[in-house]
DNA sequence: CTGAAAGCGCTTACAG
DNA sequence: CTGAAAGCGCTTACAG
């Protein structure tokens, strides 16, 4: 079943379907009906290739997960980010490719090669650790990007992350008020962004409060939970050790209050903790865990948003800064040192 | 660049260049040589469209989160398969086409026309509460499908679920072992063929251990948290209430967990409890929760291989139970009655 | 081993 | 308002 059949069928031309099936408004009403009534019977479908190849666009989207050490699907921010992302994006029209990566990688990945073979109409990209320079390329390329917690820079690029300095002032505030003076902090690795971002809000804030930053109270892990612990057990053989810890991560909260309780101190009453992520294992924790949670539906509805305007050409690159929240429950304490 | 470009590029017809990119065998070693250094020199890519309008295949597969009330892709059990899946088929050359439902669902809900469409070489079907007929439709057509959690039946569809009621079994027989006479039952909805498969092996267990099943301690709730707190409130009303409690979401068991504690009563000691899923809170939640796992991992990467084979028609419809496995925790405590 | 030609199923100026 | 025709960029018999 072709355009050619419905054609036939209707005893028009095959332009003049074409013509109906994409809402041009030079057709007599009578045509438009008969043909409208005939492709209703038959179910005809056009074949998305032929459309593609003909026209330019495909309504097509791509999501890449970039990074060698890559964020994969079950990333639980990430994940939450995309399937708000999606709704959004299916909502204007747009169906997704998830470009898979096995393949590819052995070769020499070129994202945006793959992204013209597809002839996509735009992507969204989401970080990872160790960008490849094939990123850059694409992101360069006048083909629209969002990227979700990377920055890009192309003219027909934007990006989109929560303001992790202000997440880090809050989570600072929220300490100097509970009466807090001695906080320390547990980052991410030393070269990954976000987590640098967080340190510097984390730096800034206690500078704004007047309370001196003290390198011995940064300590890295990877955002897992086992170098949560291990930062933890440094931090608590200082003397005298911090009785407030921000992690960048729920996990490595976790693995602090493990070293913390293991060290025979309580959480909160000998050190008050606060993550950042608010997973779902935070409600459950023994204390429930007191952190920052990041507005994932909004980021993704806006990065679709951002992404469809990118296409339609109706706007320039754009960035934009999600407002962070905290989440307060048990461990993060509440008394004056 | 088209492969006009090449052709004339390298002195060849399209055609040459065309069976060069497809291995062909029936080629020079010399042409071959020539063609593909120019190939590599340009950059040049075929564009997906043409390939596709002209052939048939589009080495793309479908991801189809079947159901009406649906699980989207945060689902974390779901999401961990479609991972595990995405890695192996990825391998084995293809990528994924998520349908946005959003537009689609509010006009008839066609999967089978959508796969048309994109004449896409196959799909895995997430199984959701409420199916559409449309999935039938697709399950019967001669479109390679896979299911996950869902019997297909059709002569070019296969399945794939973790084996229900040997997971029922072995958390009756590990309470039994563990001195357990008293086990209660908080299912899902009444219409879950997964929740009901998890309740007939419980029964079956029961009857083999020769405990007499008591309708009055085999609940229903909707796999949420809030519907295990109430179910368990139910089942600690009643004289004498069970001593160890199944639930077929980890979610439910929390909320078991706490209705028990409200209760002034302790896990495990007053009442043992295991859940279903091993969602990352039984980790870190008080006490550590003893669940069953499904093997998420295995069941992607099955799905993958068995959809391979559906496509290459190397195979009949076929279908595969995967063993659970039981994490021991704390929840399950281990003392007689 | 190579190429000319038809065809895949659409869309888009263009002419009427 | 309608249609003939060219074209999108490939693949695939088929002939040589």
């Amino acid at each position: 079943m072709t355009i050619k059949d419905i054609a036939r069928m209707a005893g028009v031309s095959r332009a003049t379907v074409s013509k109906i099936l994409n809402n041009y408004t030079d057709v007599s009403e009578k045509t438009r009906r008969k043909v409208l009534q005939i492709v209703e019977e038959t179910g005809y479908q056009p074949a998305f290739s032929a459309q593609t190849l003909s026209a330019k666009r495909t309504n097509l989207i791509g999501v890449i997960y970039a990074g060698n050490i890559n964020a994969d699907l079950t990333h639980p921010f990430f994940v939450e980010v995309v399937n708000a992302f999606k709704k959004q994006i299916g909502e204007l029209g747009y169906d997704l490719l998830f470009f898979s990566n096995e393949k590819f990688r052995n070769s020499q990945e070129n994202y945006l090669a793959r992204c013209q073979y597809f002839r996509l109409d735009g992507c969204i990209i989401i970080n990872g650790m160790d960008i490849e320079t094939a990123i850059t390329e694409l992101d360069q390329s006048d083909l629209p990007c969002i990227g979700v917690d990377i920055q890009l820079t192309g003219k027909k690029s934007g990006f989109i992350m929560t303001d992790n300095r202000k997440a880090s002032a809050i989570v600072v505030e929220h300490f100097y008020l509970a009466g807090y003076r001695s906080i320390a902090y547990i980052s991410g690795q030393r070269d990954c962004d976000i987590g640098n971002a967080r340190k510097e809000g984390y730096i800034q804030a206690l500078n704004q409060f007047g309370i001196s930053v003290r390198e011995e109270w940064i300590q890295y892990g990877d955002y897992r939970e086992q170098s949560g612990y291990e930062a933890m057990k440094h931090l608590l053989k200082q003397r005298p050790y911090p009785r407030a810890v921000y992690t960048a991560s729920d996990l490595m909260a976790f693995g602090a209050i493990r070293a913390i309780k293991e060290a025979g101190l309580s959480v909160p009453d000998d050190v008050a903790v606060i993550g950042f992520d608010d997973i779902h294992a935070c409600q459950y924790s023994d204390p429930t865990l007191t952190t920052i949670r990041q507005n994932k539906e909004k980021i993704g509805k806006l990065a679709a948003f951002m992404l469809f305007d990118l296409i339609k050409n109706q706007v320039q690159s754009s960035n934009v800064m999600v407002e962070p929240e905290l989440v307060i429950r048990q461990s993060c304490g509440g008394r004056v040192e």
